[in-house]
DNA sequence: ATCGCGGACGTTATACTGTATCAAGTCCGG
DNA sequence: CCGGACTTGATACAGTATAACGTCCGCGAT
């Protein structure tokens, strides 16, 4: 067996502004190159999920879209999740009906997720190609074609224990 | 690496009274053995559980109860739901925010799911010790201690891929 | 026996999450 | 400049979940 897989920084103490900025940026560039839309209220939303290594409610989302004064209704916020989530650019976290911004923007990638119940942070993990190994050969002798695969653990993150 | 984890039949053609009636079975002699309340509300929730492969919404559920007779207000289904899910009777599928009967009801166990999109049966395949291990790893090295992993796979089952 | 207690149930009300639908605005290629 | 595709804005509603409170029942201790 191989290492284990990189877990992001987000439970450790970082350049928040670098990690923010940088994602943007990636964002950014793998949009031009897609040819796809970056639009003011999807940065925005982006910019809010990135701000925090919490996974950000839809409604939570679209409060901090009024308080920038901008008018708007659920399907505002859900649209620009969508959006994200579907170019990967953010994750759902299931467990919490809630989104995370994705630390590997844009690189098709498996992940799994390390949820503090404590602080609420999430970390992402990235997998290798064959992660959920096991599952996709029992899968694949059933005749299941796998289209995707979710994998969220939680628990305490060291801070929390520590206190 | 190990050979690939034991699928419920779900997917398959199966003597399903036979399926029902050992899981309540089971259920019941865990419930005498542990000195749990196996209540009449509990005990229909169960059955309504198991008699799909499907996962079934909490209102559905309650739609059931009521069709029964039976007075029931949300919390009346979600209690038991939790019950069931708290000693390992059922699952929750986060993917589908609704509900699973276990099919090995009672053994503390780790548990991967497949999910057909198409007709909405959902598997469950047990799963080792360390099947998450890489995951368990990682994790550990950051200091996080997992105290649950849910492992959700959507797709397409082998009947309905044949249609 | 009955008192107290804890667990389970019943009910109301409400919060949170997500979608269907339609109307209006914007961008861009032809 | 026009037409079509995409994005946004807005209303309404469907589905999921929990808070808070009262009641009832079983059971052990007095």
């Amino acid at each position: 067996m191989t290492d284990a897989p990189p877990i992001d920084p987000a439970f450790d103490a970082h350049d928040h502004a670098a990690c923010v900025g940088g994602q943007l940026a990636a964002v950014e560039a793998r949009c031009a190159e897609a040819g796809l839309r970056l639009t003011p209220v999807r940065r925005r939303v982006l910019e809010i999920l990135l701000a925090e290594h919490r996974a950000v409610g839809a409604y939570e989302v679209l409060a901090r879209l009024r308080e920038d004064g901008r008018a708007a209704a659920p399907p505002v916020a859900y649209r620009a999740l969508d959006f994200l989530v579907g170019h990967g650019f953010a994750h759902r976290i299931e467990r919490l009906n809630a989104y995370l911004a994705c630390g590997a923007a844009g690189q098709d990638h498996a992940a799994a997720f390390l949820i503090c119940r404590d602080c609420g942070i999430v970390a992402e993990a990235r997998l290798e190609e064959d992660e959920a190994g096991r599952l996709d050969r029992a899968a694949a002798a059933a005749g299941f074609v796998i289209e995707g695969t979710v994998m969220e653990a939680s628990g305490v993150c060291a801070a929390c224990a520590a206190r």
